[in-house]
DNA sequence: CGCCCGCTTGATCTGACTCAAGTCAAGTGG
DNA sequence: CCACTTGACTTGAGTCAGATCAAGCGGGCG
């Protein structure tokens, strides 16, 4: 498996760089390897009960992880977008479902265990230990949305932190659709479009097209919104 | 570094023991050493924004965790029992505010970073990430319960975690109050008082002094409601 | 060949109505 | 007295059903 040439100016992590080496043949710069893997819309990466022997970084689109209940009833963790790793498990199996939102790549990497993970090269641990407790603070700060805050104090919230990390200057370009955004607040769909509606009668977003793109217009609003 | 004669017979932790040595004379035991801190009812342990200096373990009584919204609306995001890990963060500052909820006893450990801990000893370091890793779980699992769940179902699926817990042969008793109850599962502290008579009347569940013992009468019930 | 048009499809939006959970205000009992 | 329960009423968000919009497809035709 050969790399592509040129990777050059591809820093996608807003953050911090993490696990820099995602071409494949890159060797010796880390103590595993990884394997870039292109995926199609709604291709799924592994599912909740997968034996979890690799985990994943996102290299471009974007990926959500997900849990269903019984009656399939949905609930999205996370969107990860392009610099995030997702997949890292303490047990033996996935927890969660992944599939891409659209055609992106992810890299995978080996699994290493936690025993090997704390004893092993103190840099790369330390990467692998930041993006859990990056996760987890994600976690926490979603349990807050969702446990407390109103659909519209949801939805404020959502698009700043999308316009946070993927903006495009002025708009955003959502790479997921109302229902995943819907399953991700705990809303409906039908509560996704009134609210993002109203708030364009409000002037805080434009909606241009009726689609996926969504100007904030008053971010300073949308803050205040935010609770 | 020397590891002690005796970590005797004190077992607290439910799960894999973690850090067992809490005494805090226990010299050379570990890289960190930890001081005991007795704590009265509600009395807090850090706040929001505190200094991160020092991570906890539940020895006896329990602990919330909690955040605010600016008007005041609370979430939980955790209570933790004896043998718990609580108060790691990755910044330098506390994420929540941590406080008893009767009294309790904790172990104090000087706070290490994430770069000392991954080079750090193997296995000490290994149980700091399988405190993070379990925290990370439970939060995942708590979105599915805020985001997708009934009043019904996050009496249920919560009144089994603390059966699994703490469970004294078939009944709990409940180190918390309706009201943090209510802000653990995103509710209102009537819709939890109601769920837990309407569980009652059912069969489901006896509450024999209104107050916090519960007797689960109908384990198997309990979890077909859990979704 | 390339363009237009009608049809289909998938996603989003909207309106009318329902209902689970919240709010407010008394009780109750340990 | 304080934590909890209960009842009466309200409401935010869900459900259901249908409209709208933008793409994509395929065939006929200039």
């Amino acid at each position: 498996m050969q790399t592509a040439l040129s990777t050059s100016g591809l820093s996608h992590a807003p953050s911090a760089t993490l696990l820099r080496e995602y071409p494949a043949a890159r060797t010796n710069e880390a103590p595993i390897l990884g394997t870039t893997r292109i995926l199609a819309k709604d291709e799924q990466i592994f599912t909740e009960g997968d034996r979890a022997a690799f985990f994943y970084k996102v290299v471009s689109g974007a990926v959500r992880t997900s849990k269903l209940l019984s009656d399939g009833r949905r609930q999205i963790d996370a969107f990860h977008l392009p610099g995030d790793i997702f997949g890292i498990e303490s047990g033996e199996e996935h927890r969660f479902t992944a599939e891409a939102l659209g055609s992106a790549t992810v890299v995978v990497y080996r699994r290493c265990s936690l025993e090997t993970l704390a004893c092993s090269d103190g840099a790369f641990a330390h990467q692998i230990v930041a993006a859990m407790m990056r996760s987890l603070e994600r976690a926490q700060d979603h349990m807050m949305l969702l446990g407390r805050k109103s659909a519209a104090e949801k939805i404020a919230t959502f698009l700043l932190d999308m316009d946070r990390r993927l903006s495009d200057r002025d708009h955003v370009d959502l790479p997921m659709s109302r229902t995943d955004i819907a399953d991700h607040l705990g809303l409906t769909i039908e509560t996704v479009s009134r609210s993002l509606t109203q708030m364009e009668r409000q002037g805080l977003i434009e909606l241009p097209s009726h689609r996926r793109t969504i100007v904030l217009a008053n971010r300073a609003a949308l803050r205040s919104l935010e609770a």
